[in-house]
DNA sequence: ATACCATGAACAG
DNA sequence: TGTTCCTGGTATC
């Protein structure tokens, strides 16, 4: 589930593995061959998380970029005797004791660390990063004429959330998806900002997507709440705070879901 | 066996 | 605005 929250975690949970070993870095697949050659044998001294991007740091001075995008997904062997790669591996990264495959990103290059400055110039505020300046989002939103629901997925106005974190944030502010940005007043994009950061940051934490409190959910402590209910709004038929019939429509190409009663017009 | 759909975003026009 | 590219789980035949 790739939003910004899953991509920090794998850049903390890879960087116990990976970070300060030599690497031997390989494309089983092919297409990232070239890129891969560059920093074969390299240390890789940092990888750096923004957004929905991994930037990794080799002793090259190259920085690798990685974007999961739809269906990018990491697999970790955490043995010295890593199996045969499943499917198409796009990267191999191999440590003394550890091997990381990566299947199906949207991109995985290696480049000059200006490549990697140019994209972090057009991306948001990170609400996951400690010291993020929500500032960008309050300008960009607050003279907006589009709606909050496009807002929220422009990775140049706010950096990691996706469509499901765009779902519960409008849900627990009561907003609705197609207020125009310039209609929120500078309270609700604070707690925009504040969500965002409290939401993402619990996902870290947990390693997946919960927003609903205990109390909410109805499940007992100790017990797992269910993927279905782990949302208020997103993907369900009801809302899970007021039963009310979730509303869904098109918007940034993507499907937005809100409830009618609790996020009035 | 096949179709469709999804947590994303670049690109063409 | 529409098209395209990743992959894999689930629904449908």
């Amino acid at each position: 589930m790739p939003e910004g929250h899953t991509i920090h975690k794998i850049a903390k949970d890879h960087s116990k593995l990976l970070v300060d070993e030599t690497l031997e870095v390989s494309s089983p697949q092919g297409p990232f061959a070239a890129h891969a050659e560059r920093v074969d044998g390299a240390v890789l001294e940092r990888i750096y998380p923004y957004g929905k991007h991994l930037f990794y740091e080799w002793s090259t001075g190259d920085v690798g970029h990685v974007h999961l995008g739809l269906f990018g997904k990491y697999t970790v062997y955490a043995t010295d005797e890593p199996p045969e790669p499943r499917g198409a591996v796009r990267m191999r990264l191999t440590a003394p004791n550890a091997t990381i495959d990566l299947n199906g990103p949207t991109a995985c290059t290696v480049d000059e660390p200006e490549s990697r400055d140019k994209i972090l110039k057009r991306l948001g505020p990170d609400p996951i990063h400690r010291g993020a300046k929500p500032d960008v989002m309050y300008e960009k939103m607050s003279r907006s004429t589009r709606t909050i629901g496009e807002l929220l997925l422009d990775q140049s106005v706010i950096a990691g959330v996706g469509n499901v974190y765009r779902a519960e944030i409008l849900f627990v502010n009561n907003i609705h998806p197609r207020r125009p940005g310039k209609e929120c007043d500078p309270a609700e994009l604070e707690a925009i900002w504040t969500t965002a950061q409290g939401m993402l940051r619990a996902g870290v934490k947990d390693g997946r997507i919960l927003t609903v409190s205990r109390s909410e959910s109805g499940v007992p402590r100790g017990q797992r709440i269910p993927r279905s209910e782990a949302t208020y709004a997103y993907k369900r038929d009801e809302c899970l705070r007021c039963g009310a019939e979730i509303s869904r429509a098109d918007m940034a190409n993507r499907t937005v879901y809100w409830c009618p009663t609790c996020q009035a017009e």
